[in-house]
DNA sequence: CGAAAAAATGTAAACGTTATCACGCCGATT
DNA sequence: AATCGGCGTGATAACGTTTACATTTTTTCG
């Protein structure tokens, strides 16, 4: 509440004394520097971000925003949390915002942190053709794109090999001698989804086996949906005896689908899932997954992000991390 | 990044002008109206949040501050989804923090959200004696406690009915013939914590039950705390044959340790827990829980915390919520 | 001792708003 | 015809910082 004025008036100097007390930048006098720092301890003064916010060019805000799907599920909580750590080791504080998958709302937040001036944001685009991304970039706003990446623009990307996670969940499927896997998709224009339908496809290409149409289906990435999928997948003629499920949520979704059903896993039908759980372990039968190193995801992010922040030309890079086999009781 | 100067020149008029149209407030003639209107379109001109939170006075900010425990832990994610949601149906946008139940954290933070003037701030205070609130209340910035209260400030206050859920969880236990149940809390200084305890007091002597003291054990709400007390309690001599954990993240840590010790669920030990957890359908055993309506509670800290930032000196209210018990097959 | 150089401090502009006040203009009132 | 109100607008002072520049004080040294 205190401003600089006051804190200045009280230790009869100058505004700019006080404020270079605080920069610590340009020299001041040990014996004025005690006075104002007295006066700043007697009044508890505090600088409003604010107003350095409005003064300062870019990039000193210590505010960065960002923007997930959906914090109830695990797997964005996980990288919030890896960029919420990152953030306050830096003493940066976070402007966190829920898209819903929903292009209006991202938008909407993308508007408040470029009307905010945040020094940067991290977000997984809607899609790759992401508009409201693309015009935020341009207006020279570093981004940072976790999970998945966009088509046209070149920025700092952390993201996991969706290709090699899905390749080996469908290899190891296969090895269980497996040989009629079906696949739960979610939404076909993320990238992440056709990378993992690429490793599903090219593992069973690469053990003989013909992909069938009726075995794929693509849902959006919810629990209900994966019930749903998992259903029809179970009723067909003849059905598959194991279902490669593309993230965390239709996972649960399908394992409720086959316990409606009866089955028993993995003896009846075996469940791969993409995503862990954060209690697999409780769960039954503990499911077998792709684990991706979300929190590490969400670390590396705001490690990019301070870098590009500090230095604004350096050329965009992409960090791929490698996601985990965690063979469990599924399958 | 077109300022009002910009627009004011395109327009040829003064930025009051510009910023008449903008704030529809005194009367501007249609010509000048669409004249301005006009190059407003062209700059594709946006209004600066900072430049106007510095200039004016309170609550116009439309940015809000929540402060939770973990965004990982499903029951306040739920907060934070009522809370954004509520937010965002306001145009509010949400600076969202971690404490980690971690006094320096939650302090830094709420530093950050004073000198961010952030027009209010939702919390689950540490404890009751939470003096970094205090201080903050004391600045005058609108407070709202969720979950848990504070013992001296006088706040609105968003609550669940703690007593009555464990009161009916332990009924519940003791109908279903147990005789002897050990309470697992979290950290006895959270006023939920003691509520939860009395109900589970009260449920035994309405019973003509004595509570024994080794029976009773406190933890720190982590699933780790859970696991390892419900291993001293089921190692007890005449060990428990029921157990009531006061969250949900020990209810999973002890469900884990009865899994360990090969213990059958209800049969050789009933549970209950109190948050329900989002897949508690898949968990082994589905688990009884007392569910806290969390989604409503954020939702309605939100539109407590508008009110008081339209009518700050309105006397602070209480709301209180109930918890219903979700029948399961734990007990 | 005095002038120049160096160091410490002060002044004021700028950041982008909102809001108060003053100004000019026009029709209506005495 | 002089005055008054009202209305639309423009100038300008905040808000609380940082910082370039101006000014004052101190130090250095011939």
């Amino acid at each position: 509440m205190a401003s600089l004025q006051e804190v200045a008036r009280r230790a009869k100097v100058s505004i700019a004394t006080v404020s270079r007390v605080l920069n610590r930048s340009d020299k001041v006098v040990p014996e004025t520097r005690a006075i104002v720092e007295q006066a700043l301890r007697d009044l508890g003064y505090r600088p409003s971000r604010v107003a350095r916010r409005l003064r300062m060019k870019d990039g000193r805000a210590h505010l960065v925003g960002l923007i997930i799907p959906d914090i109830q599920n695990p797997f964005y909580a996980e990288i919030a949390r890896g960029v919420e750590d990152a953030a306050y080791a830096a003493e940066y504080a976070l402007l966190l915002c829920n898209s819903d998958e929903n292009p209006d709302k991202e938008s909407f937040y993308l508007g408040v942190m470029r009307d905010e001036s945040v020094d940067g944001i991290i977000l997984p685009p809607f899609d790759e053709a992401d508009a409201a991304v693309a015009d935020t970039i341009k207006t020279g706003i570093p981004v940072v794109c976790v999970d998945r990446s966009l088509a046209r623009a070149r920025t700092d990307l952390v993201e996991v090999d969706n290709y090699r996670g899905a390749h080996e969940a469908v290899s190891h499927l296969i090895a269980r001698g497996h040989r009629h896997i079906g696949l739960i998709e979610g939404r076909t224009q993320v990238s992440t989804s056709r990378e993992r339908r690429r490793g599903y496809l090219d593992a069973l290409a690469e053990h003989g086996l013909a992909p069938k149409k009726e075995f794929m289906r693509a849902g959006d990435f919810k629990q209900e949906s994966g019930r749903i999928l998992a259903n029809e997948l179970l009723g067909l003629r003849k059905p598959p005896t194991a279902l490669f499920v593309c993230n965390n949520l239709m996972t649960v979704g399908a394992l409720a689908a086959i316990h409606q059903r009866g089955l028993r896993v993995p003896q009846e039908v075996a469940v791969v899932g993409f995503d862990d759980l954060p209690w697999a372990e409780a769960l039954d039968p503990p499911p077998t997954v792709v684990r991706q190193p979300a929190y590490n995801v969400g670390q590396q992010a705001m490690e990019l992000l301070l870098k590009r922040i500090m230095e604004p030309t350096r050329p965009p890079v992409t960090v791929r991390l490698l996601p985990e086999l965690v063979i469990r009781r599924s399958s």
